[in-house]
DNA sequence: TGAAATGTTGGGGCG
DNA sequence: ACGCCCCAACATTTC
């Protein structure tokens, strides 16, 4: 009899720490020796491409995973092995080659990759495999939070005050100290990590590989950058787009490179001396909402394409193809959005005060189905997450769960002036406004000829004007909402 | 995790 | 001294 092999299918959870199919892997391979030969793990990638459409990640999301992927097989002493296909053919073959006696992974919450593993999972077991499915992407399983008539949780408040925060702690994140037997033989099947295709064509990733460290040591030093600076003032500088006043773990979070325990219980023991500490709390409860949304992804599961509220399926959209151009570009006449819109597209990532920002106005002032900013923001978001990225559109919208009402239209203005006070973060990556007086930093148009001479900028030439005046297209969208919601009495009676 | 419109209060200028 | 008006500053309501 050949060597017991025990698959660990890396999916959403590309690190060894703290990773809990990982730790069940090792633990068996420890007990399990069959005619005298110890078992060995085999830890493996697929790409999916039975995945549908929506769910294939976008382009700055795979620049990400194909760094990742690199650090991941650097710890793994090189033993990671890729595949691209259907995961239960593979597997299947994998089957056939090696003595296979368990699978093992942590399981993904998106409605598509539950029914893939349900399936793969029943296949398995009639032949003969022992498959382990373990908890490593969220505090508290979806399923098990619900209210006391057994329905979920729609809003966000009673969910992570009751339903989680009352409910048993979180695991305590794991340390393995167990030196790990990989398996080296190499599948026939498998593939090598450029041929997956994950770097684009054109080198435009330049300004992101500067900024980030993907993989389990960046997630590491990242998370301890925060932790020792940023955390303390969270509640305040959080909502600074100039400032580092965020924990930047999102991308990190979203592949797994480090463990939500992990965060959770770091933040937990470094403000244990002040458990009562505001920012700590305010930054778990930032891990709250990411946990929601998961939550209401499970238990919604039509909520990455259709309204969760569907009062909102009598919305008329504008959808003009010009104004969603603009928007994508940074080319809208309004400078936090801009900058907003430039910083996402020149560096994966964007700023979550922004993010709401630019969401508003695109969704309200320009009228644009909030399906269309999310796929644009999956497509170019480092951290682009079907979870986070659809229940927060949504929310913006005022179509979700727990949402923002429809009438409350962010002024880009005044939330310029609030969090970008002296307008650094515009300047930065709109640098043909950077002369010009905060005053006027946020509505260029309002200034004076002469200090917009004075400033080099000539609106409508090297800075647009803009789209839509505010006040106006805030006004549409009120009135197209009552419009709606008047439409949506009619179809009901 | 809004902003605008509307209401209220209180101090100061002024007849 | 007093009432009146104005309007900032703040609070409440409405969208």
């Amino acid at each position: 009899m050949s060597k017991p092999v025990i698959i660990m299918w890396f999916r959403h959870d590309l690190r060894l720490k703290d990773n809990p199919a990982l730790f069940h892997a090792v633990d068996i391979a420890q007990n399990t020796i069959v005619d005298g030969v110890k078992a060995k793990v085999l830890p493996i990638y697929i790409q999916d491409d039975t995945a549908p459409s929506q769910a294939q990640p976008g382009g700055a999301s795979k620049w990400w995973l194909h760094q990742s992927l690199t650090s991941l097989s650097t710890s793994t002493e090189s033993s990671l092995q890729l595949f691209s296909g259907e995961p239960l053919a593979i597997l299947q073959a994998l089957m056939a080659e090696h003595n296979v006696t368990h699978v093992l992974w942590n399981r993904c919450y998106e409605p598509w990759q539950i029914a893939r593993d349900s399936n793969i999972k029943t296949q398995l077991k009639q032949h003969d495999v022992e498959v382990l499915s373990c908890n490593g992407h969220l505090l508290w399983e979806p399923m098990q939070v619900l209210k006391k008539d057994n329905t979920p949780y729609k809003v966000f408040t009673p969910y992570y005050r009751k339903g989680c925060l009352t409910r048993t702690e979180p695991r305590y994140p794991q340390s393995m100290d167990l030196s790990i037997d990989w398996c080296t033989s190499n599948s026939a099947t498998r593939i090598e990590l450029a041929d997956l295709g994950l770097l684009p064509d054109i080198h435009w990733y330049g300004s992101i590989e500067k900024m980030w460290q993907p993989g389990e040591q960046g997630a590491a030093d990242r998370l301890a950058t925060f932790i020792a600076g940023a955390s303390r003032q969270y509640r305040e500088d959080r909502n600074i787009p100039a400032v580092t006043g965020t924990s930047l773990l999102s991308p990190y979070l979203h592949f797994g490179e480090i463990s939500i325990n992990t965060v959770w219980y770091a933040l937990k023991d470094a403000y244990a001396n002040d458990p009562e500490n505001e920012h700590c709390d305010t930054y778990l409860s930032e891990l709250g909402w990411r946990e929601f949304s998961h939550y209401l992804l499970f238990h919604f599961p039509h909520i990455p394409t259709e309204n969760f509220n569907s009062k909102f399926d009598t919305f008329i959209w504008r959808n003009d193809p010009q104004d969603l151009h603009a928007w994508q570009r940074g080319q809208t006449g309004i400078p936090i959005v801009d900058a907003g819109m430039r910083e996402l597209y020149q560096t994966g990532y964007m700023h979550n005060r922004v993010r709401m920002i630019v969401g508003s106005f695109l969704v309200k002032n320009l009228l644009v189905d909030w399906r269309a900013g999310e796929r644009w923001f999956w497509d170019c978001l480092l951290d682009a997450d079907m979870a986070a990225n659809s229940a927060s559109w949504q929310w913006v919208a005022g179509s979700g769960a727990d949402a923002s009402p429809y009438f409350r239209i962010f002024n880009p203005i005044l939330q310029g002036e609030k969090f970008d006070k002296e307008g650094e973060y515009v300047k930065h990556y709109c640098p043909e406004l950077r002369k010009l007086p905060p005053k006027f930093i946020h509505k260029p148009w309002e200034a004076p000829s002469n200090i917009l001479q004075a400033c080099d900028v000539v609106l409508g030439h090297n800075y647009p004007k803009p789209l839509v005046d505010l006040k106006v297209s805030r006004q549409r969208a009120l009135e197209t909402f009552a419009k709606s919601k008047e439409d949506a009495l009619h179809a009901n009676t």
